[in-house]
DNA sequence: TACTATACGGAGGCTGCCTCCGGTTTGTCA
DNA sequence: TGACAAACCGGAGGCAGCCTCCGTATAGTA
């Protein structure tokens, strides 16, 4: 045993924590401005509000662990994060008991503004929708590739908080599917999880020649279609 | 050279497998004796034959590698490794000077067995051959993920040693994909090398139901069925 | 048997993880 | 406005893993 506590505890108590909606990934430079706009910041249990100053130096994290995610993977070295951030290692700590809980508060906000952009789809054609959904999703994964490896193995862990995650991102989907299926051109024996499946894994391919990712999600979408027999 | 090893930091901390695999399908306790079969092993530049007790502990620390990894997941502390092997930390860091390359020699002997039991799958017709051997490989590599994780994404990766590890594979598979294509039943605008992507990027899924990667994959393959237009 | 190239193994330096606690700051109430 | 307590900050310190270096042991050869 022994061995590998952080596996273990997905802490994730906090249920809601959050993360930041602001912008671009790599805008992110000045935190505080941008990243201020949260409300339903993880608030203690008791509902108590956070400390100006707690709130600022969580926000300066959340910003520095998105940028340090991003450059180095999701093994970046937390008190780098830290540094970066300008804060003690104790503070980030505090605030992100596990790496899992600091990826989590990162996930929480690119997830948010991936499904809210997802709504506009419906307005395309039943197939065109759900091929430009599965499309926008590979793509977003495979950006952010270094969250979306570890998150998606996450995606049925029964954590409360990637529950919640989980139905936003359902809550964008299935319209859009269920559409796809209620029109005839799409496949009824499966789901938008297990569809959220294959395209996380596909997602994670590593791509040897450019577009070749799309053209094996497209080969998978020709499965998925609906054949005329 | 400077200091090349030292960028590595490969450290694979994000794996955190958190897989508690299951039992090791195949014995391997005994190490020396399977282990052994593998011949145009990591030889000296020079070509010097390793000295017979250099040749036991190699295999020593190779059989409690693929042990370990198969336990705790890629993050499998070389330490450990080391101590299970009851060699010391140095004797492991000189046969494999990171982590990769003791993944790597691990993979050898697993991928080996692999090609070798696809041949029999040419008995079948075009298109179930095919199939078949997409669902073996999919089912092995998902009974390797810890392994196939780290592995898959090296695959395009320009070290000769892949290389080597990718044309066994390929000459595994492409004799079934070309028989496939060529009688017409599998799509030609695609090849082994996209297709082993796919394979890769599916057994990567972490299953929530029984069967969902299986699933899953039989939809994949109805993408790459050729229609019959 | 004697000798040397080769291999062994663990001490030690370094980095990262995480906890703990003394000092500092914020927000509130009189 | 001033004072106080709760909340927060930050880094020292203990621990574990990574990797290197080098004195010692051994296999293989003459």
């Amino acid at each position: 045993m022994s061995t590998t506590d952080a596996t273990t505890k997905s802490n994730a108590e906090g249920a809601e924590s959050a993360g930041s909606v602001e912008g671009a990934e790599d805008a992110a430079t000045e935190p505080s401005s941008q990243v201020a706009s949260i409300d339903q910041q993880e608030p203690e249990a008791g509902g108590r509000a956070m400390r100006a100053d707690a709130k600022r130096n969580y926000d300066k994290v959340v910003a520095a662990a998105r940028e340090a995610f991003a450059e180095t993977g999701v093994s970046a070295s937390l008190e780098a994060i830290a540094r970066r951030a300008g804060v003690g290692i104790g503070t980030l700590y505090r605030h992100f008991p596990t790496r899992q809980a600091l990826l989590e508060a990162v996930y929480v906000g690119e997830l948010r503004q991936l499904c809210s952009a997802t709504e506009q789809l419906l307005a395309l054609p039943p197939w065109e929708s759900f091929v430009a959904l599965s499309h926008t999703l590979v793509g977003y994964l495979a950006t952010k590739k270094a969250l979306a490896h570890e998150l998606m193995n996450y995606v049925d862990r029964d954590a409360a908080f990637f529950r919640t995650c989980r139905s936003d991102l359902f809550l964008a989907g299935e319209p859009i599917l269920s559409r796809a299926q209620e029109a005839g051109v799409l496949r009824t024996d499966t789901d938008f999880a297990e569809i959220i499946q294959l395209i996380g894994g596909i997602a994670k391919i590593e791509e040897t020649a450019p577009g070749q990712r799309e053209h094996i999600l497209d080969i998978a979408l020709d499965g998925l279609r609906r054949q005329p027999s």
